[in-house]
DNA sequence: CTGAAAGCGCTTACAG
DNA sequence: CTGAAAGCGCTTACAG
């Protein structure tokens, strides 16, 4: 900086303003120094930035990648993320340590690395959110804890998805209708939006009328095929399932299919909140209700940038993303007699 | 620091070699610095510490998401990657800029941000070497130029994947294999990958005495479809197919079944580098050869550590992982009398 | 085995 | 509109 000071024939803080606009600068000075950083190739050291301005722009993106196992959706949200930071200026940590691996967020939170954090696959009580409030950086969530207050947060919007998936059923003739979501573990270690669309699910079959067969179901193949034996086994009369379990639904559809039921001829199949990468690869392709992943993903980092850059005081922005429905080749009309 | 210094009864730059281990500090001395510092919750200011260190411990991956869209083992290299970084006392830093934004990549690396740059999803001709070896910084890929000559690189080895492969297919009794792979694009845009596959599946078919189809194919449902209709009309005898096209295969497979194909007992599949949870979701469960992506990205992660370190000087580090033959439903003995 | 001091490259009040 | 100077919190030669 000095050098490109002495070339440019200014001082080395009339530089530095230039560069962080924090005061005006004649135009022709400032094009001075523009040449003179272009000639030079110079590039502004981050680490003496971040000394001085206790300000990194580099934020950190918190995901617990064994809490859920790897998926599209989780990778959509990431990218959309970090898309969003780096159009902003922000670059992106990412942060892969479990939920419970406390002491490690404390050092990330207090060594002034990181100007914010976004947190992903937020649990109703999720232990993070205490460290994070008491270490006084700023974040935001991708979910919701159970009680979010005045914090920040984008999520999708269950109670929409799950109407909206029943109605499609509905509207085909479907009247008795399966609900697989995940594993008892994960719901009980409280993971917010598998709460939150099992309600969401009950009311809107409640408002439309129809008989609801909520299940627990393991994520894997394996598990997708008990839960069908499950779910016809508690109501024979079922022509549609509803899963909310990326992993577990090709097992309920090879189920399916071993017991002589077409998809979607004689059985139909929606999944919540799975991407389209992952809808393509299934036989048939599948039905999905859900939101833009990477939008929620990039109005999250723009929530947190807001909040980092004190644009966003007082009131918490809070957004729930409605899901659409895209219908595939796994799900039809109800069959009838049956 | 000064701090825990009065605290210890130290001065601050005993603290400081305490910290990094540079010199020897009596056992009596380390342990009151260390006392002092959990009792005051000390966490050593990263910009400090990289302004005068001139390092700081965070690496960039750099993945070009548009390249090749998302998939899962991708994330598995990312993943591995950032778990070792980490371990390894490395944060990672995720870079999503497409290959040819190659100003965004100059300033990174001389930015002093990063300690070292690890190459995703590598061109036979990648213009991003280039850069980074003119603004020396630490660097590995994952995946090869054309001529690595002295660069570090972890990648599959793609020979023996195509040998694993097509032995299997020939064990079972096939004799007419079809080989899809990548688009025309792609494969003329020179990702290495998928050219050193073809190639290995052409030497492996011939040493083997088998007919081998090879085409491209466009990365989506349609595309495989297509592509299994020009592999039956350039050889109407084909009993399997080995694909290097995750959004293709089901499409191959959908189009096979359409012509009344059953899989596997008329159609053999077998995908190469697709991940487990990609192979699970397809039907049938697909037959899959290829290493394991997250150990890629560890090794990928420690070399990159390694060289930055000075603990790789001279030699490269030139690693290449077998693929492991893993045998689901999609592949069987071949038809008799076709 | 330990200390005092310079300096890394910026930002930002202070002064004009 | 611009400069001179202090200081952010460390690391590391220099000295003992």
């Amino acid at each position: 900086m000095v050098d490109v000071a002495r070339r440019a024939g200014v001082s080395p803080s009339t530089v530095s303003y230039a560069l962080t606009g924090a005061r005006p600068i004649s135009e022709a000075t400032r094009e001075r120094i523009q040449q003179a950083m272009v000639d030079m190739g110079y590039r502004r050291n981050v680490f003496a930035r971040g000394l001085k301005s206790k300000r990194s722009h580099i934020i950190a993106v918190l995901f617990p990648k064994d809490e859920r196992g790897m998926n599209l959706g989780s990778m959509e949200y990431i990218f959309g993320a970090s898309d969003h930071a780096q159009n902003r200026g922000y670059h992106v940590l990412l942060w892969t340590s479990r939920v419970d691996e406390l002491d490690d967020l404390a050092g990330l939170a207090q060594q002034g690395l990181v100007d914010g954090v976004l947190l992903m696959e937020v649990r109703l009580e999720d232990p993070r959110i205490e460290v994070l409030k008491t270490s006084e950086v700023a974040f935001a969530m991708l979910g919701q804890n159970v009680d979010p207050g005045e914090l920040d947060y984008v999520d999708t919007n269950f109670d929409q998805c799950a109407r909206l998936a029943v109605e499609h059923l509905v509207q085909q003739g479907h009247r008795n209708v399966g609900f697989v979501h995940q594993d008892a573990a994960t719901i009980e270690s409280g993971r917010g939006n598998a709460i939150r669309l099992r309600d969401g699910m009950r009311r809107a079959a409640q408002d439309a009328g129809i008989a609801l067969t909520a299940l627990t179901c393991q994520s894997h193949l394996a598990g997708g095929r008990q839960a069908f034996a499950e779910l016809l086994a508690a109501d024979p009369r079922t022509t549609a399932v509803i899963a909310f379990n990326e992993q577990a639904v090709p097992g309920i559809m090879a189920a399916a299919v071993e017991r002589g039921l077409r998809i979607p001829l004689d059985f139909s199949v929606v999944s919540i909140d799975v991407p389209e990468q992952a809808a393509l690869m299934m036989t048939p392709t599948m039905t999905t209700v859900g939101p833009c992943a990477a939008a929620m993903g990039r109005a999250a980092a723009e929530t947190l940038i807001r909040r980092i850059e004190g644009q966003q005081l007082g009131t918490p922005s809070q957004k729930l993303f409605d899901g659409e429905l895209v219908t595939r080749s796994s799900s039809g009309p109800a069959p009838v007699g049956r």
